[in-house]
DNA sequence: CCTACAATTCGTTAATTCGCGAAGTGACGG
DNA sequence: CCGTCACTTCGCGAATTAACGAATTGTAGG
């Protein structure tokens, strides 16, 4: 039961869903969510691990960058479905293709360089 | 995009799914549910008006009766494949288990005489 | 009519949640 | 070491939410 609460209530969010989306195509730092999202640098990560905590997205420590990426694989069933839920129900949501657009320009960019959402 | 942030958030909280779980198996009189849940019949009436308004279950009023039930059939593609996962995922809960026992006494009792959700 | 009853709406309070900036961690590069 | 950078944790206000009881609506029976 606590499962399922925990989960949507980390679904009931748009900019987490914004986040969970923008991992759609694989998997991204950290500072990367932070520019697609624009919110404060403590908040996105903050969104982060209650994604995380409700098993709907995993991390990896690489030096002093942290990836993040869909549970997919890895999540519980329960979590895995509620994940199908989301991506397909938001495929075609403009939202969810302008954040898609500016994704695609910050993958083009230099990570090094792009890790500026704190300048 | 907003449908989504309804709908999780309308199941991000344990009394909307214990009474969308007691809807299961057909449709109840309002203070059917009181009785299940437990709850005041003014916040009751309020978590099955959010369910109602995320589309997820649907209203029926017959004399001073209000009857709810699962919006299924009617329900939007997005909301369909949600109840599926919430009563999916909460099929073998114990607390889910519990209701149904003491939904099924409900079930037994006249309604009549059940409606005494205020004495 | 008038009362009784099922349900909803309203107003209030307590608890939770969202956002931020400041301070703290931990890894890398001089 | 020391500073810098990426990130997290902490502590705080503002906004949202869950719960209740009181008042309101609407239906059915005396």
């Amino acid at each position: 039961m606590h499962e399922v609460i925990d989960i949507a209530k980390a679904l009931g969010d748009e900019s987490r869903l914004r986040a969970l989306l923008a991992l759609r195509d694989g998997e991204l730092c950290l500072c990367q969510i932070i520019d697609v999202i624009g919110l404060a640098p403590s908040t996105v990560s903050k969104h982060l691990s209650i994604l995380h905590r409700a098993g709907l997205v995993q991390r990896r420590k690489e030096g002093k960058w942290h990836y993040y990426r869909l549970a997919d694989r890895d999540a519980s069933p329960v979590a895995r479905r509620a994940l199908r839920w989301v991506t397909d129900s938001l495929s075609d949501d403009p939202d969810v293709a302008a954040d898609a657009d500016a994704l695609e320009r910050v993958r083009c960019t230099d990570p090094v360089e792009l890790c500026g959402c704190y300048r």
